[in-house]
DNA sequence: TCACATTTGTCCGTATGTATC
DNA sequence: AGATACATACGGACAAATGTG
């Protein structure tokens, strides 16, 4: 791994224009631990560094950089929280290079929604729709193996509700797995985004084991239907799916709600 | 405000369990500055704090959590980059609360893009799909304010090139504004990330004044079919034209590979 | 099992640059 | 222009955690 030369105090404050085609540069003069931030970053993105890697000690980070430890930890901070790096402490431990990006958007998703930005009303509209237009592809083109991992999916919950256990992460992850089988990474996003907000939620009100049992119930009808290759019943399942469990949603709140409980989600 | 009391050093490392329904306590036990970041984060969900307020200065922070400033400063570089507050230097500077948490999106949203996570094709099918969705419910649904708010986009974007000027982020604001008339927040997400990674790529590439043209006068057309509310006419434009930038990307892309580029986006 | 080395986590003091009044 | 208040950054120090011999 190379990392670029020291240089103390900043001489001169260089324009230090690596990017093209920028116009008007940014009116923020970057400030130490951004640059740094930003020039691992792109160690990473070149390739050089990759998930599994581990970056030099902080204290080798601040002399390769040329300073303090303090702006290399804020540097790290950074990387840290966009998913790019997780800490370890310790004698072997230090800065480990990982790819939980995406975990990273969910979490900023379900601040919106914290920061009651959206309400949970248009999480759902938006939810139904997007979701049935995953569901067209994974029908379209789902590779076997996705199918059947929905099927497995289904399965392992089944038997969890049969030993009276939840399948809570199950439920949760069926839908995951569906976006997965549409075999597009966007929709992979947009849905683990959306079901945090819902899984969120969800566990804000609670669940009970006959809504699991229902859920699960209504995934094996949707996973029969892909298998068939049912564009329209698989659909028209999902959407009844989605309806109903929007349905309980508001009747939990409302309950909620005579007793005192105020919050307004939707 | 109200902050918490001070305890160094962590006494006993006590279980400080206030949320509830958490099977299986996170594994990583919380730093302080992840503590205090969540501490603040929770006061300006709960509204006490609001987006122009401003935090006491770093040396305050510290002596009322009772922790040194170094913990501040990395607890501040969380919430800074989480889209919460905004620093500003200078006298009366310190820490601003804001709200740009769709920008921290999408720019992580990018970050997966950079880190070959989606390829530009994936991004092109997903992105079409979904504007057609969003289309879709701003002709049955949009405020006449919002299509006033699309023509006027295009209005301008027509007189820059009339002048012969691009009128770049005029027409990638056009596809952000369409969003929001439809009305639902997560589709204005969604496509402020879909669009943050055309706009990159695009900005990759370069662009000429004569698509630029061709642009706005596609957009045009398609704000017009929206207020004739031509439900079929508009979406058959708008994947047509999203079709055709398509085209022009690919074609940018395998003249740049004959030179020699071999980075593969698609 | 126990000591040791390494590394992160945290604190303090200090200096400097910068924006505001 | 000068004083003030603040973020930014440096360096040294110690505590805590974790793997190793």
């Amino acid at each position: 791994m190379e990392l670029p030369g020291s240089h103390k105090t900043n001489p001169a404050k260089a324009p230090l224009v690596t990017s093209r085609e920028v116009l008007f540069n940014p009116i923020k003069t970057k400030r130490a631990f951004e640059k740094i931030s930003t020039e691992i970053k792109q160690i990473i993105f070149k390739g050089t560094l990759q998930p599994g890697d581990k970056l030099p000690s902080e204290a080798e980070l601040a002399n390769q950089f040329g300073v303090g430890r303090q702006t290399i930890r804020e540097a790290l901070r950074l990387l840290e929280l966009s998913g790019f790096i997780s800490m370890q402490k310790g004698g072997a431990g230090g800065a480990l290079v990982v790819d939980t990006i995406l975990n990273t958007i969910s979490n900023s998703f379900l601040d919106l929604f914290q920061m009651k930005r959206m309400t949970m009303n248009e999480v759902t509209v938006a939810r139904i729709e997007i979701e049935k237009m995953v569901l067209s592809n994974v029908i379209l083109h789902a590779e076997t193996s996705d199918i059947e991992l929905l099927h497995a999916n289904v399965q392992r919950a089944r038997e969890k509700i049969a030993h009276g256990v939840q399948a809570f992460d199950d439920n949760i992850q069926f839908h995951k797995l569906l976006a997965k089988a549409s075999g597009n990474q966007v929709y992979v996003i947009v849905m683990e985004s959306i079901i945090a907000v819902v899984a969120h939620f969800r566990s804000l009100l609670g669940m009970d084991l006959e809504l699991s049992s229902q859920v699960v119930e209504d995934h094996e009808k949707i996973v029969e239907a892909i298998i068939r290759r049912d564009h329209d019943t698989a659909l028209k399942l999902l959407e009844s799916h989605l309806l109903d469990v929007d349905r309980r949603f508001k009747g939990f709140i409302s309950r909620q709600k005579k007793r005192g409980r105020t919050e307004d989600y939707f």
